[in-house]
DNA sequence: ATGAACTCTGACCCAAGGTCAAGGTCAAGC
DNA sequence: GCTTGACCTTGACCTTGGGTCAGAGTTCAT
């Protein structure tokens, strides 16, 4: 009956529902139009502009409760402003593709948990003779070694890397897997700590494993503990040689956290 | 005590917050771990990795409801969408990319309602002689006419555009909205509506302005009786002019919408 | 043994709307 | 003149993806 749009007329030119138009009303981003002798809202041209440039701006992901002082501000403000929403919206933008690239990883398991780097040493590992489940438990534990020390993952990493390269400490690797099996009395373990221990203290490197994990703060020796009771509970054979191996490191005078 | 990771260890590894494991735990996307003796959850690398997946899925956008289904499918239906995640995440980047591409347009008021040959348009009616608040009523007509009759816009600004070169036409125009501060009795009104249709009735291209919003649909020529309606409560001298202008076009048979 | 830093559960709060309900208004067709 | 369907009004509650706060227990280092 009078001049102006209705708000459904108004929302279809803006871009959005009438909903949203009646809820920029009750935060007062856009002031309530007149209304016609039925009570409708009437929106003119500055009610039009008005409501364009709020939903440009909510499109563009600045909270409503901003919007508001942004279009009050003088232009020299609102400039500023419009240049950090686009510097904003840039991140933003960069960060969503960052992750659709981080999608195609998810894939495969273990593209998310573990670096390329730590993806290519456990494909070594059947070459030396470990079964499925042992690789299986490396990896869980690569994973924990991660998470709990991520500062110290990159150069425990090379140390073990570099031990792949040492025959004896593989042979003895495996023979300690092979003795989770093993009864906690079985005579073999004591054997094996001892040769295992003779072997560190004859190549010093192999102990960079160690302390690459450690002596990087005091939380990373705390949580070198964790990492070395991790399975401990499976297999009570391993929590003795474990025990044994850490008890003669130490009388040879290396410094293991004992916790 | 146990082995595995606490919350906040396994919440900084995936790189959310502890609230938001337990928010997914509540809603079934990642299974509750095992509890230590004290009640604290512990987190192997089986949980590890689901809670990076579920992140990086979240992270990209995709509501918590669709994960968990996504993750417990089978290969095929989870690399199908993981494809369709990534069509939308690039969908949705073209849109923010688009929308910071807008945001530049707000600085300027015109930019964000009127297209860029609107805006040319008005630049050019300075020229013509019209006043500043003239073409303030004119760029407000053009806006309300964009509202109301979006797909008839661009063919009715051609033919605006047209008639600018009609220096008669533009010379009438002039003295209509002179006409808004007459008296609504003024003799010169009929005189200037007179003077109006003869010069459609001679240039039958003008009457395109006309139809260009009319015929297109029943809708719009029910918005068209809006538009012309625009102004008039403001200038009782304009509705008259209006009126008889209407009027002896339709005796003349052109048709024109008369509501 | 004391304090700092974690953990637990549960309850409420938030933005930016969507949905539903219960009615008033308007134009059209019969 | 009456109905039908499309709009309009307000108000109250629902949703998503968490954040915040409260009150109590745990662990760890000193």
């Amino acid at each position: 009956m009078s001049n102006g749009v209705t708000i459904s007329q108004a929302a279809a030119f803006a871009g959005v529902t009438v909903k949203t138009v009646r809820h920029y009303h009750k935060h007062g981003l856009v002031d309530e139009p007149r209304r016609d002798s039925s009570g409708y809202r009437r929106y003119g041209s500055a009610e039009l502009l008005r409501l364009v440039q709020v939903r440009t701006l909510a499109a563009a992901g600045v909270p409503l409760a901003e919007i508001g002082p942004m279009l009050d501000a003088d232009a020299e403000q609102f400039a500023a402003a419009i240049a950090d929403v686009q510097r904003r919206l840039t991140e933003r933008i960069e960060d969503l593709i960052a992750r659709r690239d981080m999608l195609h990883r998810l894939a495969d398991g273990d593209g998310v948990l573990l670096p390329d780097r730590a993806r290519a040493f456990l494909d070594r590992l059947p070459d030396f003779g470990l079964s499925a489940e042992n690789i299986a438990a490396i990896r869980d534990g690569l994973v924990l070694t991660r998470a709990l020390v991520p500062e110290g993952f990159d150069d425990y990493l090379t140390e073990v890397e570099r031990a792949l390269g040492d025959t004896k400490f593989v042979e003895l690797s495996k023979r300690s897997w092979e003795a989770a099996a093993w009864a906690p009395d079985d005579p073999r373990i004591e054997e094996l700590a001892n040769a295992t221990v003779d072997h560190f203290l004859e190549n010093p490197g192999l102990l960079a494993i160690l302390t690459s994990l450690q002596g990087r703060s005091d939380d990373a020796d705390a949580r070198y503990g964790m990492i070395s009771r991790y399975g401990k509970n499976r297999a009570p054979a391993w929590a003795r040689l474990t025990k044994l191996v850490e008890k003669k490191l130490r009388s040879a005078g290396v410094p293991i956290p004992n916790q």
